[in-house]
DNA sequence: TCCATAGTTCCAGTATCCTGGAACTATGGA
DNA sequence: TCCATAGTTCCAGGATACTGGAACTATGGA
């Protein structure tokens, strides 16, 4: 799982978690570094990781990068999750989602 | 986040979701390291990584150590990926989670 | 007590990742 | 055309992670 080990660096968690909070948005990337006080080029490097791993994308907006997170690969990394207990163990996934759902209130 | 790190690596994750696939007995450890081809001590390091990242738990059985997913880690792992999502923005969440419902179904 | 089994810890070699300086590319304004 | 801005790529040093051989610790049977 590409995704998992992407956001499973502290600087790029933070990343990822500041575009989606800049959705539907998002940030160039001079903005993330300064925001998360990382030099660009560093920023860049894991910017372009988490790109890869589909979980934000890229689009160029005169001088500037946009980037965005993408919250449909987000669903999917925790669909890839839950499946592991759900794959013919509804009895152990059921409730767990239920636990999920107050989430949203 | 260190229950991510620990499952952004191909044998841990293999290893983790084979312990889910038998929840609720668990697997002792030789057991786990062949299912997997992975020599005793490699796996002994990977487990211990999960158990420290309280994704999995162990204990002994007379020669034998269980080790057992902990499927409310899984749950607390989830949820938290969910609230980059959810935090003020329940207009992000909401779709989100309710395409993840029909998993268990 | 002695031995076999089940796991772990120690350790070192290899590989991979993270970081940031310096140079490079693209864009737009004067 | 020249310059400033915004980002990226190149590169190398340092740190961290993965792996497996060898030695060590626990447990239980003869």
């Amino acid at each position: 799982m590409l995704a998992l080990a992407a956001l499973a660096q502290s600087t790029r968690l933070d990343a990822f978690r500041l575009l989606v909070r800049h959705e539907p948005r998002g940030l160039p990337a001079g903005d993330v570094a300064d925001r998360l006080a990382v030099p660009a080029n560093t920023m860049s490097a894991h910017l372009g990781v988490l790109s890869r791993a589909g979980l934000i994308t890229a689009q160029r907006r005169s001088r500037s990068i946009i980037y965005r997170a993408d919250l449909d690969r987000l669903r999917e990394l925790v669909l890839f999750l839950l499946k592991d207990c759900c794959e013919g163990r509804a009895d152990l996934c059921r409730p767990l989602l239920a636990e999920l759902a107050p989430c949203c209130d």
